[in-house]
DNA sequence: TATGAATGAGTCTTCATTCAT
DNA sequence: AATGAATGAAGACTCATTCAT
């Protein structure tokens, strides 16, 4: 009693029952947020008896940190195509980036903002992030290698990189400012990330 | 029911108690979090009765926006010295000021990640700290126009440096990611920031 | 301490003071019901500090009591008026007196709620009521008696006349039932009342 | 925030918890008055915990609208047979009837004074007591009816006979007037419908 | 006399988690 | 494996009354 371990399910339907829980339930906080989410509504989007939750999850937490696994790169960033960057001139490709990044925060606006939430107070939601952070880091560096770009601290120079795009894409969504001339700025950032990166 | 309305306290007494209620408040706040702190404690710290807490404030979220009314400038942005940049080039101006940056962050650093993760929930939260970043915003950029910089949307520029830097400390602060030269990093950023302004 | 007894005022002032809480506490309480009015609101209509009220009143239920002993009479029944009596036939004052009751009724609906209510709670509010009741009987019965009805168990008499016509109001001014014929009602209760009396 | 409905239980053991509520927490409140019986009480008298309440019921007042709809006909208003209307004359009809009323009174005097009052405030309460009033008095309008009684007006005439009897049993229950003679107003009463009713 | 700030017990309601079936 | 009923601690807020001034 009391040391029955969290399930890990191997037939078929207990697997499909493990993911239902968590794309109705990450989706549900995602759209409502984490503290505005119960267990009950999780069930019932999942379909399932709130009680066989914590067969599958040790508590709450637990299917949110499943769902971030599984879905917080895609939420904050696109995919990185080669053939485009060796297609066009590099700010050309800066450019179509930034547009990408802009799509992928419009389309989970809501999810966007409470995941950025919870990694400022939450340890392993910010580790998770980190993490997609870092691949993407590491997936952009490699292109640029491989492409003869300065390999001086060009890590450090991604990374920077990286996080002006995504300062630039949270303002542009959220729209936070008036008086800013967002056209002006995506200029500005494109040529500051030429001017670091090469 | 009742209609009787928050009071705005008039006597010397009263407004010290009410500043008492805002500082141990959103002390607790900043160090335990919003949803972690309940109206027993902050009256505890504050040395006052649950109930008075209701006359001076509309409701747990009162006193946290009061306090970041009070305190966000502070917590978030240092104090930019004219001074300090009339006497150095650019770059070592640019350097101390992330210093500075850094110093602040180190001292809250509870506090800000509390705050910025409500910043990304929390309308009100979220426009109190646009409008102190704003202020740094104007203010930096008054000092630059006043120094002969390039007017040209200096406000985006401004803007997309000082998110830079913000970046900067967080990644320092927090150190997300091993294999990571702060250094070099702080460089780059100097350099970048002197390339964006000038 | 603690055996101060509640005040009486003797001067002019005083006594001024108490009237005006008791005509805005009574006035509010009928108005928003006893429970939804509290102390700090009277306060305020009568002008007055929350402290004050307890020099004058044992207690919020001591003000209720004292607005009830000095309305009640009032709220509940209409003057009956000699003259009028003499100058018709029976039935029409009767039809004339029932109209005052409803005007009466219609003047101050809800304070005749909030009071009926009470009277099946409230010993004290009850014991206030049941003597107005017993006034206007007295009064009733008295003037019959002068004009030479038959004295035979009159009170009594009376007394169920009143009620006729009081839930005759009730009816007519709640208007609870659909598919009511009300002034076939009125006619109705004046024949019964004239049967009763005569 | 959660949007999970009060369930509606199908299961016995379920159906049956919920009826313990329900009666548990109505006679709590006839018996000391719904501002004076608070939701933990309910819970222990029911012998369920306090979190149970709110599957089965929206809030407290939920609650005291469930045991009224179920009992408030029973609580004042008898079984009127037909039988015996047959085997009567008339006023010993109504005489028999009137007893009827007032044993019913007896037996709950004080949910009748509680729902009383609450009649006088609360819409739902009042809706609940008005319905089953117009149940009697259409049972009796039709056995009126059947049993060759005029037809005219008779609806009229049997509500204002059955607030007759009310009062009369209000009067004689609580008392509230010395020097009434009981015996004799039952006569009264019991002429007065004889009056109205044919 | 008078003020109005202060008290703190009391109440409803929510919800993650457990447990009997 | 699954259900969903049950638990009960925790928390925000109200308000009659008291008290320092």
């Amino acid at each position: 009693m009391g040391n029955i371990e969290v399930r890990e399910p191997i037939q078929k339907r207990s697997i499909e029952k493990k993911e239902k829980i968590i794309s109705a339930g990450f989706g549900l906080i995602c759209k409502k947020g984490y503290y505005n989410t119960n267990t009950a509504e999780i069930a019932k989007a999942a379909n399932v008896s709130t009680g066989i939750i914590y067969q599958y999850f040790k508590d709450k937490h637990d299917i949110l940190i499943a769902g971030l696994k599984k879905y917080t790169y895609n939420i904050f960033f696109p995919n990185i195509n080669a053939v485009e960057f060796k297609n066009n001139n590099f700010e050309d490709f800066l450019k179509g980036t930034i547009y990408k990044f802009i799509e992928n925060h419009k389309l989970s606006k809501i999810a966007h903002e409470e995941i950025t939430s919870m990694i400022h107070t939450d340890i392993e939601v910010s580790s998770i992030y980190y993490d997609a952070e870092l691949s993407i880091t590491n997936i952009m560096t490699q292109l640029l290698l491989t492409n003869n770009f300065n390999p001086d601290n060009l890590k450090e120079k991604v990374h920077i990189s990286i996080h002006l795009i995504d300062d630039l894409c949270h303002e542009i969504i959220y729209h936070k400012h008036k008086n800013m001339n967002y056209d002006k700025m995506i200029e500005i950032v494109v040529h500051s990330i030429n001017y670091i990166l090469k």
